[in-house]
DNA sequence: TCTGGGGTCCTAGGACCC
DNA sequence: TCTGGGGTCCTAGGACCC
């Protein structure tokens, strides 16, 4: 592998990564001004400490008493009993989400969103050198708190990656800017798990193998790394020396719909395995609508007492919009498939290998149309 | 510690076709 | 009688993201 070949490619773009911080809890607070200054903590019902389920965001105060996201609830509530729970409100963070996503769209032609509250911004076109991008971050952190009343934390670099560690690495309200000839000296000495699509499995491999920085894995034997975890590890060594050529796109297609639900206790209750199953479809069929797609395979999940998940699957020969169709298959999915020994923690509906109906072609054509295109 | 819910992408084996 | 090579699709599982 030539790193000296992409370095000119590399130094040609200036990417933001614009995050949130604690985004639900802020808004939380925001919402409700007697919150401020208290921990609080976004997520699944604690149940006086026998709830299942995690935290989904906790702001600063409860992260002092060692709580973060992912966390069980009810290890969170050990930790922290007095903190203020509060069960997710999706419907007002997808509306502010919205409003930030739209004052972000207007600063950059090219725009990915990132989840619910996380974007890059492609500035090349806009600003000549890192000092005006800088300018550039300051204006639209004053333009989020200015509109919305919540703070963000933004990265500068070369590319996607180092602008999303950048944004990750001086929080909350931050904004840190990592240049091309710095790119070396800011990952080498930060743990590997910080690297995108490095999570906890691959994490563990990598330190068994004695890599414990970014900067370990950049001066690993790359040919090693392929061998072991292959174009994965090719991508991992690329990423240690910062380079990162993937572009700044927004992706518009659904590539499948699900919902998933989690019993209150594990259950071996078919009817209510059955029921949740069909309402588990209907929610699914109900958003198939609304987007105006067709499926053609159909997943169903379960997942028993012991955490142990199995997804089914089943590809029709035909596409279908058809809510009968949806819930043959799952039931039929189910009944070949379940284990009646054990226990059942949580169900699952996934469709996918979708297409646009005739109503949604329609709207595109429209749509294409009127801008001439 | 006892593990949500909504997603994307990758891998690997097998069936099937030419 | 022993067995190709390339391609696509399907299925199941798994890692990772927010």
């Amino acid at each position: 592998m030539n790193i000296q070949n992409d370095s000119n490619l590399r130094e040609t773009r200036i990417i933001l990564h614009v995050d949130m911080d604690h985004f639900f809890s802020a808004v939380e607070e925001r919402e409700n001004s007697s919150l401020k200054g208290k921990p609080v903590v976004v997520g699944a019902d604690p149940k006086e400490g026998t709830g299942r389920g995690v935290v989904s965001t906790c702001n600063y105060q409860a992260r002092y008493y060692g709580i973060h996201s992912g966390m069980p609830i009810s290890k969170a509530w050990k930790l922290c009993p007095t903190a203020l729970y509060l069960p997710p409100n999706f419907t007002l963070y997808t509306h502010i989400s919205k409003e930030i996503m739209n004052i972000l769209r207007k600063q950059a032609v090219i725009f990915q969103q990132w989840g619910i509250d996380e974007a890059f911004l492609d500035v090349s076109n806009k600003v000549n050198e890192y000092k005006e991008a800088k300018i550039l971050a300051l204006n639209i952190k004053n333009e989020i708190f200015w509109n919305v009343n919540l703070t963000c934390s933004i990265g500068i670099g070369p590319n996607k990656l180092i602008a999303k560690i950048a944004s990750d690495y001086k929080k909350p309200n931050g904004l840190t800017i990592v240049k091309p000839d710095e790119t070396r000296q800011f990952l080498s000495p930060l743990p590997v798990h910080k690297l995108l699509y490095v999570g906890k499995k691959t994490e563990e491999k990598l330190n068994t193998l004695g890599i414990n920085t970014i900067g370990d894995l950049a001066n690993f034997d790359s040919s090693l790394l392929e061998d072991r975890f292959g174009i994965a590890g090719k991508n991992m060594y690329r990423m240690a020396h910062g380079i990162d050529d993937s572009k700044v796109q927004e992706r518009h297609r659904v590539e499948s719909i699900s919902n998933n639900k989690t019993f209150e206790e594990d259950t071996s209750d078919i009817n209510l395995i059955l029921d949740t199953l069909d309402s588990l479809s209907s929610r699914v069929y109900n958003r198939l609508v609304k987007n105006s797609l067709k499926f053609k395979t159909v997943t169903v999940r379960l997942r028993y007492e012991n955490f142990e998940t199995h997804t089914y699957s089943k590809t029709l020969t035909f596409k279908t919009g058809s809510l009968l169709e949806l819930t043959k298959t799952t039931q039929k999915l189910l009944r070949n498939n379940l284990h009646h020994d054990r226990k059942m923690r949580l169900v699952g509906v996934k469709v996918s290998n979708l297409s646009a109906t005739k109503r949604q072609e329609t709207l595109i054509k429209n749509w294409r149309g009127s801008y001439g295109k």
